[in-house]
DNA sequence: CGCCGAGTTGAACTGAATCAAGAAACGTGG
DNA sequence: CCACGTTTCTTGATTCAGTTCAACTCGGCG
């Protein structure tokens, strides 16, 4: 699993092998099981996370008690309430595996160390959150100036397993609809 | 202006009065006038830029001549096309002036010298977006979860001022609403 | 078996968009 | 400083995409 991590990180950075040593002693390994949280709502945020293999979720819930969802994570991708780690905050966030999943978690003063020793991480942390920062601003205009449909056939284009590997009343809370509406516009969909 | 850069440099980083003197060596300061544009769509987003004084706006506009704001930039914000300043594509949004403004703007290769002559930078910049993502990913999840009344509310919650400096149809574009929608909320919310 | 979560389908409802028209505010030139 | 056109805002009537509520199906799994 370091070994991918390695490599992730190799496509942004160039690091020493001694550094990438150093690296992995600020990491947890660990091993999630489907339908485990990493994180539930109303908890500090206190890692974030690397995920190995397998696929997260993560979601808030309001007051009617729906689901939305704010990211899939899957593998080579990181998890985590930026917010909350950053500032140690409780979370609105909830962090659910729905694959078993395996993860390196690191916490908010190994991250701020790794920083300080290895300083090529904060670039590569400063690209990781670049494109995630254009990736959400697309989805945001998104879903102020597309339809459903539009945004569903989108989420199929840009993550074309992702319905093999999600249920579908997820993908719906994802894209911002319900099950019924996500469901109907699929049956059009097939038929038109 | 430059004192102003300065000061906002210094709340995230801190930096020798050397290394902001040749910071300053690669902004080239600019006077936009009101109703101007900084950048049109489908040019390439070729600066990345601080406002020093001033409003600005950036937006999209779609196939039913609707525009659509992403952000509004005040004094001490920095705006742009993030993905067209890095990849050098042309940019989907327009950034025009809502007010005369003084910006300072920088160039790709003027901003990697930056980066690498004062790495100091790289973590300005990460932070920066960091907070810029937070947001963001704040915004989708309301757009997503409640009201266009609940929006618009925290918006003025969040920038107090914006309506006296801000038209109200570009207002309704940020919350994601018509015109007359924002219209028929304001009265309600008067009356109630 | 029986249960439970996931998905489908139908009918009624609703928040917001659209279309249309008028009123108010603004700014620019004479 | 007024007059005129343009932009901004409001109000009303109608339409529509998506929600809500409810019932039913299907497949897996204790």
């Amino acid at each position: 699993m370091f070994e991918f991590l390695h490599k992730k990180i190799n496509e942004t950075i160039d690091i020493t092998d001694e550094q990438f040593e150093y690296a992995k002693t600020l990491f947890v390994p660990k091993q999630l099981g489907k339908k485990r949280l990493l994180l539930e709502r109303g908890n500090t945020c206190i890692y974030t996370t690397f995920v190995g293999k397998g696929l997260l979720r993560s979601f808030t819930i309001d007051e009617k008690g729906n689901e939305n969802i704010l990211q899939f994570a899957m593998e080579g991708w990181w998890v985590g309430d930026l917010y909350s780690f950053l500032t140690d905050e409780a979370s609105e966030y909830t962090i659910e595996a729905l694959e078993d999943s395996q993860l390196l978690l690191i916490t908010k003063p190994s991250w701020d160390l790794l920083l300080e020793k290895v300083p090529a991480f904060e670039r590569y942390f400063r690209v990781l959150i670049q494109n995630n920062l254009i990736a959400t601003q697309r989805r945001l205009m998104n879903t102020m100036t597309i339809s459903a449909e539009e945004r569903y056939i989108k989420l199929l284009q840009d993550f074309p397993d992702i319905s093999q590997r999600v249920p579908q009343h997820m993908i719906a809370s994802y894209i911002g609809v319900t099950r019924e509406t996500l469901s109907r516009l699929r049956s059009q969909m097939a038929s038109g």
